[in-house]
DNA sequence: CAGTCACATAAGCATTCACTTATGTGATAC
DNA sequence: GTATCACATAAGTGAATGCTTATGTGACTG
């Protein structure tokens, strides 16, 4: 089950901060490495596991790996999200405007 | 941080298992247990897991404590995804059917 | 082709996790 | 009051997790 993947991999919060610092654009391991007080096998087995679980994908350049978020894991998080927007009594139009801002 | 909590409770697939089944209504611990091949003790750890992330709600009844799902921390992991929205090419257009489907 | 760089993989280890059995607690039933 | 029911908590255990150091691999560099 991927979804099992997923919310394993988003567990952590070594991968989650690996996740922000992708939102700015395409890094390659060494670049994510900046700042995170982390070795670099660390970052490479963590880098794995992301890409197991559809959150990351990487894109070889030369001796470089380039990573970059890879939607369809978040995907199955939004599509996992939406089973509770019965629970979401006041909150949902939050994520309502938060749409509308996107379309700016 | 409480973020760090929500994604460690959704972590195991048996307490995304018991959220599912309080999609359908207020619960209590034994009713939950219901075809889940889980022991008592087992339900009520994942139980305080879920209470600790701000997933789920309780509400003492008697002898019975009532379980149903917490808006709060799910609205926080909708929070979390939306710093993704950028690399949501196609699929955000689901997401805004969702949201139009939940006005009917 | 020898060296170095970027990254992956292997193996070992300490911590965390989810479970178990046993026991505690508080509320209803008799 | 005593028994029972619904649930929580304690303590222990095996497996999984995230790290470490060491080594492997493939690509550029001189």
């Amino acid at each position: 089950m991927i979804e099992n993947e997923i919310f394993k991999a988003l567990a952590d919060p070594t991968r989650r901060a690996i996740l922000d610092k992708l939102t700015a654009g395409s890094l390659n391991a060494s670049a994510l490495r900046e700042g995170m007080a982390i070795s670099q096998p660390a970052m490479s087995q963590h880098l794995a596991v992301l890409r197991g679980a559809g959150l990351v994908r990487e894109e070889r350049q030369g001796r470089f790996v380039n990573y970059r978020v890879d939607p369809e894991g978040l995907a199955l998080v939004a599509r996992w999200l939406t089973k509770y927007r019965a629970f979401w009594p006041a909150r949902i139009d939050d994520l309502r405007t938060l749409l509308k801002e996107m379309d700016q």
